[in-house]
DNA sequence: TCAAAAGTGTTATAAGTACACCCATGG
DNA sequence: CCATGGGTGTACTTATAACACTTTTGA
């Protein structure tokens, strides 16, 4: 962009953390390598920019062919680029997003050996994708305190209890559940559905869609579902 | 990341935004390209990532060769990636800075025919920077709305007076001024000194210093110092 | 003495937190 | 009829917002 030194060509590759919520836990999505470099090693998918696309359309791509899902949630989350993070130097863009876990073809496991993992227990990863990770549940943590994106990881109707556990998960703490909901209907993002969800409880729990109008419009708001989330580090 | 296939390998550039606040207004500091492509036309300061660099690196080594300066705030920001965006085929991480105007060395100026502008009245940039910059700008507001990154702009001592209408400018809102001390000092981060800055009224207001130690401890706390801080895009 | 900016308090409203019991149901 | 998870209300504390006058001083 400025004057012409040595122009250094470099590989500009685009990384996704993929994350699901199976109604217990948060999970990632992790591939086992059937290539090299480290074949067999875990990862997250991934794949070299083209030089038609650009970088949100690669991200799209990539999780596409991973999960066979079209506009989910994706949100470039940092570039990374230390000269030794990759043995042929790569400066890798990477991306979060947050998928309904049972839209998922499971199908597509196979073709890229993929694989579900807690968050709490994942195995090494190449090159710096720990670190990505790291930095993706953080920034989620930071998000999802003040922005409703955690809808993005439930079906489209879903139980407070589910959408509690998933706070909980999240921020791994207990929420009190009086206030929880107190919180949810001031925001008024949630319609209540006359169907029961009995397959956790005898008394079932009432199904809730999103609003999808006020959900776009209070996207941006400040909302606080979560309690004392300061200290979150964006 | 994934699978060989062709492998495109880009230019990949750092591109840095740079805000300095002169008592008055927040400006960003621009240069007038003195070389090809665009030679003549403003454009942000930016530069090549060389093959042993790392972003960070790249963007501190920008930083420093416009203004001399080392150790200020620096944040990434966004990578930039349309096919498109540069004739040829570019990726561009952007950083956006945050420094003391008054620390900044003229003298660089000269080099770089750089130039401060009020944000409000920026000339056309090349490429994407416009659309960088506000980015950029939003970013600001949204992160500065929780965390107390405007400090960054300020001198070592400085007047509430001041601050306040930092606060203001990046807002381009009024804040009342009881409400606004107050907050601030709930915060514990100002230390009032002695000595008062007689420049701007005959009363004079004292000056105060951060206190460095409260201000590292509480960089990540929410710190809510702008009034309706919602509809902020991250 | 007055113009111009700095500094200071109170009250009302809204939001957040802590806390414990009843409800509905299937087995 | 009882065990299990679902659902609800109240009182207290804290934070926010609205609002106007007094102080200092140099010219």
């Amino acid at each position: 962009m400025t004057e012409h030194r040595e122009k250094t060509r470099m590989l500009v590759a685009v990384d996704c953390i993929i994350f699901g919520f199976d109604g217990e836990h948060i999970k990632i999505l992790l591939i086992k390598r059937g290539f090299e470099p480290e074949e067999g090693k875990w990862s997250l998918m991934g794949g070299f920019i083209e030089a038609h696309e650009s970088l949100d359309e690669a991200a799209n791509k990539i999780l596409f062919q991973l999960t066979g899902l079209k506009g989910v949630y994706l949100e470039q989350l940092h570039a990374f680029g230390h000269p030794d993070r990759d043995p042929e130097r790569t400066i890798s863009i990477a991306y979060f997003a947050l998928i309904d876990i049972l839209k998922y073809e499971t199908k597509l496991h196979e073709n890229y050996h993929a694989e579900w993992f807690v968050t709490t227990e994942m195995p090494e990863l190449i090159f710096d994708h720990n670190e990505m990770v790291e930095i993706a549940k953080q920034k989620i943590r930071y998000k999802a305190a003040h922005h409703p994106i955690l809808f993005e990881l439930l079906p489209k109707k879903f139980t407070i209890p589910q959408l509690q556990s998933l706070y909980e998960g999240v921020y791994n703490t207990r929420i009190d559940n009086r206030n929880f909901v107190r919180k949810l209907s001031s925001t008024g993002l949630l319609i209540k559905l006359e169907e029961k969800d009995k397959s956790s409880s005898r008394k079932g729990a009432f199904y809730f869609k999103l609003d999808k109008k006020k959900y776009k419009s209070k996207f941006q708001a400040f909302l606080n579902l979560v309690p004392n989330a300061e200290d979150l580090i964006d």
